[in-house]
DNA sequence: TCGCTTGTACGATATTATTCGAACAATAGC
DNA sequence: GCTATTGTTCGAATAATATCGTACAAGCGA
């Protein structure tokens, strides 16, 4: 498994944070993270197969929102809440506000 | 033209507020609506035809992000600011300030 | 009423997303 | 090295979106 290439987040670009958001399978994960800290991939799926976890999990990568890094055999995936504040100041919090 | 349906602002889900502003002509006319308090749908197209505008203000509206009155032979379209506010405070400010 | 303007509705096509099975890669432990 | 575990990658099927031409509806003014 190895290492992810997450984006700069400065190469972020709000309609890519915005479709990251717009599934529900997404939210239901960016909403466990918030909570979580951190959690690997398969404690998240909700009996989903592993591709579509992996192919979600990808898409918020590519979009800023999480940070992944392997440990051990699993991977232990963080919203990369400081660095959104940064380019998005208020932004994640709104978001996970609205999101319960 | 006549009346729309404009949903509820309870209604709208976080996935589907999200969904509308994951399109870069749609933050086009978020922003735009920012600054001008409202606009008639054809000062908004960026040369693109008028079905396809309609398309993306259909969406805003439906997503409760847009109120559109008919005012005479025209559209007025305005951001529903307050309604949002209650339901996703703080939202629509962050959204705002990232896209500029 | 006729003509003009603004935008919607419909329909077709093209692009993009989602879903998921199956095969593969990486690691830990024995 | 072998095996079990965790995710990724690939490929294909399905679903959802975007784009845009054409036809239509509604209001305004002459």
């Amino acid at each position: 498994m190895r290492s992810y290439k997450h984006p700069a987040i400065e190469d972020v670009r709000p309609e890519d944070f915005f479709h990251a958001l717009s599934d529900p399978v997404r939210l239901e994960i960016v909403r466990h993270l918030a909570r979580e800290q951190e959690a690997s991939c398969a404690t998240l799926d909700g009996g989903r197969p592993k591709s579509s976890m992996s192919h979600h999990f990808r898409v918020l990568r590519e979009a800023g929102l999480v940070y992944t890094k392997p440990a051990g055999v699993t991977h232990m995936n963080s919203l990369r809440r400081e660095e959104l504040e940064r380019r998005f100041p208020g932004l994640l919090d709104a978001v996970l506000a609205a999101i319960g």
